[in-house]
DNA sequence: AACAGTCTACGAAAACCTTCGTATTGACAG
DNA sequence: CTGTCAATACGAAGGTTTTCGTAGACTGTT
């Protein structure tokens, strides 16, 4: 087994997660291809890049097809998963467990348009109606 | 200047957040007072919770009353302020900066009561009535 | 006065996180 | 074949977070 086998992929931290979103939006990729996508917001080596893909794989958050010379990564957690997992965190830390706890401090950090409310609206009425929350 | 002055109190991690908690919930509070309640849930030894509260206070996160041989420390960030931060930052790494698709996380972590549905929409009527988030 | 219990200060270890530099290997053009 | 370029592996430095152990000081009590 190549990945030291943590049994559940850990919380991923900043840095990883920024390659991950880059993964989850272009799919599984090259360390080229993520690595020109973060460098250019916020610029670092290359072997960095490298460095974080392969401690993300030992980790379990990424996986690797290593048939070709040039490896490609994938992201191995769902992003709906990681960003529930993240946001059910924060919940629970900081807010007991209360979504509208949370919503209230969300809504206070910059207005959001009325788009935006009217889409959590629909949001709500869609779980009042019964329906299970779509990914 | 006894602490060693930053400009203004740096993001508390996670330990630290644990402690403003409880200094938030307490109010002011005494080391043994701070300890007693986070060892409860993550057992730690009580010099750990003072070497806490000791850089906190060296970080500006905490203020602390020495009249009396046994300090008395105090939270130097606004619960409110703290939490929104943490919310923001938040949204803003993982949502691109949308309450709406943090909202959507949230309410699908587990099924919020109707009580605090009914909480949210009254949150977004205030809102929409141009009425300003109450801390 | 001496002892036991409680506190604070301090230093330092251990575990992460982030960032690179260097070495090695493979592929390919000349 | 032999450079040259691109990729991977590895190790390690530097910073931050977390966790304690130990020492010294203070407050009663006997």
């Amino acid at each position: 087994m190549t990945p030291s086998d943590r049994g559940v992929p850990p919380v991923p931290t900043d840095a990883e997660l920024r390659i991950l979103q880059v993964l989850w939006g272009r799919g599984p990729s090259t360390v080229r291809e993520v690595h020109d996508v973060v460098a250019a917001e916020r610029p670092a080596g290359y072997t960095t890049t490298l460095k974080f893909l392969q401690i993300m794989l030992d980790k379990g958050l990424v996986t690797r097809d290593e048939s070709s010379r040039t490896h490609v990564y994938a992201a191995a957690v769902a992003e709906g998963h990681a960003k529930r997992t993240a946001t059910a965190d924060l919940m629970g830390r900081l807010f007991g467990g209360s979504a509208a706890a949370l919503m209230q401090q969300a809504l206070a950090v910059k207005p959001s348009s009325r788009e935006e409310l009217k889409r959590i609206r629909e949001m709500l009425d869609a779980i009042e109606r019964g329906e299970a929350p779509r990914e």
